[in-house]
DNA sequence: ATAAACTTAAACACTTCTGCTTAACCCATT
DNA sequence: AATGGGTTAAGCAGAAGTGTTTAAGTTTAT
């Protein structure tokens, strides 16, 4: 068993990146394709996102539904309703509204355009107070 | 691509776990094994630590090495020894002695045994004084 | 417009992981 | 000593991931 996700091949190539060098030159010096080295890098990096992922489904096993932020809100919106339920239940959330916007954002840029949220959020809390996205 | 390393199965079965039920309870709601739940289980376990020691290597990336806890030494002289690299390389570590200390037993229960270390630990220190444990 | 950097797709041999079964085992409690 | 909860090991078929190559395709900067 690997200790982890990541090749030594995978931790090479980031390695190189880190220092700046070109896919060419790591190519070279690794003596195979660029195309390899794409193909590589690539891989690293959805290996990362999966390892992202997997550890925000352990959050969300500690953690309730709270809402689902609907595609087209616009983020000030979603911040309130947040707060709105999580009063509901109870709970203090312990983000204040630039934070909680920040982390959401945060958590999948891709699903935000300006200030308006593009595919449903679904958020989670736990008894902490702590919020997840998913 | 699965987007998680954890597979739907190893999900299920977290999520039963988390529920509180044995393992003999969820193979009869799932119909298989006990052993066949134990194994899911098991690897789930893995999936997770792999996805942590995964993101681990990414905050190395970032750090360089700052010094080598040799194991048999116990954690006042790990903080002290960490303190005193950290200045000498002329960045302020962000942690007190007591969280550094914390954080040194989170990174990896399993190589503390009462104030001592057991095995070596790798210490990176990054810019911001933010500290990892290999 | 040219070149350098990077991405993508298809295909391939290889390796590793997954869920599952069976059968045995450990370790507390009762 | 029996029970219930959990673990382990060997083995297997099917699925998924890995590193490569080749060849064509973008992007981006000069």
């Amino acid at each position: 068993m690997k200790e982890s996700l990541l090749t030594e091949r995978q931790k090479e190539i980031l390695r190189y990146r880190k220092q700046g060098y070109t896919q060419q030159q790591i190519a070279d010096i690794i003596d195979t394709s660029k195309a390899n080295v794409c193909t590589i890098e690539k891989a690293a990096m959805e290996n990362i996102k999966k390892a992202k992922e997997t550890l925000e489904f352990l959050y969300t096993l500690d953690a309730t539904h709270l809402c689902t932020i609907k595609a087209g809100s616009d983020f000030l919106e979603a911040a309130k309703e947040i707060f709105n339920e999580a009063e509901k239940i109870g709970i203090k959330v312990r983000y204040d509204t630039i934070s909680l916007i920040n982390r959401m954002r945060d958590s999948n840029p891709e699903r935000f355009r300006a200030r308006y949220i593009r595919e449903d959020i679904i958020v989670y809390i736990n008894e902490d107070g702590d919020i997840y996205f998913n």
